[in-house]
DNA sequence: AACCGGATCGTCT
DNA sequence: GACGATCCGGTTG
C-alpha cells in the first residue's frame, strides 16, 4: 500500500524563519541531502551549534557584514560555507527573518547513505562513525566546499540546488543534550547554544560537555 | 583515553 | 601581520 513517506519531506523555508535557538534543536535527527554530482550522500543530523548573528561574540557575523559572511545576512534555509585554519570548510543553515544573521553550524551526523562515497572522501576515517564526526569531516564527507556558499537548501525543484534537509526521525525530546560552545570566550550568560544527541556514537567524546566520569 | 604540535591560508585589523 | 566555529598523527599513561 503506497502511501507518502513523511520521513523525507523536505523542511520548508519556514522552518528557518524562527530564532535560531528553536531551529538548532530541532535540526537533530533530520536529513541533510547534498546531491552532488559525484553522487548523494545523506547524513543524519547529531551535533549541531546555534551562531545568533551580531550580538554573539563568537558569531562571524559579531563585527558585521563582510563579503566572506554575506549569505548569513541573507535569506534563511541557505547554506553559509566558510574556509578556516587553512584546509577546512564548515558549513551553516541560516536562520531566522533576512538581516538577522544567526545560522546553525553543522557538527557531526551519521552517513545513512552514499557511505561508499563518504568513504572516499574520508579514506583516514577507520569506522563509519568517524566520518561526519567533526565540522569539518562533515564537509568532507558530503562533498562542500566554499563554492557552494550561497547555496539554497529549500530549493523549489530539486534541480536547483544540490542540498535539502528532509523531515527524518527527530529524536526523543529526552535524548537531546545541550552545552556551552567551545573556544567562545564569552561574557554574558552561559546559554547551552550547542546540541547534541545523547549516547549518539557520531558525536565527537571529547567535545560533548559531559563532566567526564572516571572509569571504575 | 588524553595531550601535544604541525599543517596551511583566507579574512579582517 | 595575526589568528582561527579544526583535523591528524604521534606519544604517553
Amino acid at each position: 500500500m503506497p502511501s507518502t513517506d513523511f520521513t523525507r519531506t523536505p523542511l520548508p523555508r519556514d522552518f528557518y524563519d524562527r530564532p535560531v535557538l528553536e531551529v538548532a534543536p530541532d535540526l537533530l535527527g533530520r536529513t541533510l541531502v547534498c546531491d552532488l554530482p559525484e553522487g548523494p550522500v545523506e547524513l543524519r543530523l547529531t551535533e549541531v551549534e546555534a551562531y545568533d548573528g551580531p550580538n554573539d561574540p563568537g558569531s562571524h557575523a559579531f563585527r558585521g557584514r563582510t563579503a566572506r559572511n554575506a549569505v548569513m545576512f541573507g535569506e534563511p534555509g541557505h547554506v553559509y560555507v566558510y574556509f578556516t585554519y587553512g584546509m577546512h570548510y564548515c558549513m551553516n543553515l541560516v536562520c531566522g527573518p533576512v538581516g538577522t544573521a544567526s545560522g546553525v553550524l553543522l557538527r557531526a551526523g551519521e552517513v545513512v547513505a552514499g557511505t561508499d562515497l563518504a568513504r572516499k572522501r574520508r579514506p583516514t576515517a577507520r569506522k563509519d562513525r568517524e566520518l561526519a564526526q567533526g565540522p569539518a569531516r562533515l564537509t568532507l564527507a558530503v562533498g562542500v566546499d566554499r563554492t557552494l556558499d550561497g547555496a539554497d537548501a529549500c530549493p523549489a525543484e530539486p534541480a536547483d540546488s544540490p542540498f535539502r534537509v528532509l523531515t527524518g526521525t527527530p529524536p526523543l525530546p529526552g535524548l537531546v543534550r545541550s552545552g556551552p560552545r567551545t573556544g567562545v570566550s564569552g561574557d554574558g550568560a552561559p546559554t547551552p547554544w550547542r546540541y547534541w544527541i545523547d549516547g549518539d556514537p557520531t558525536v565527537s567524546p571529547y567535545r560533548a560537555h559531559v563532566p567526564r566520569r572516571r572509569a571504575r
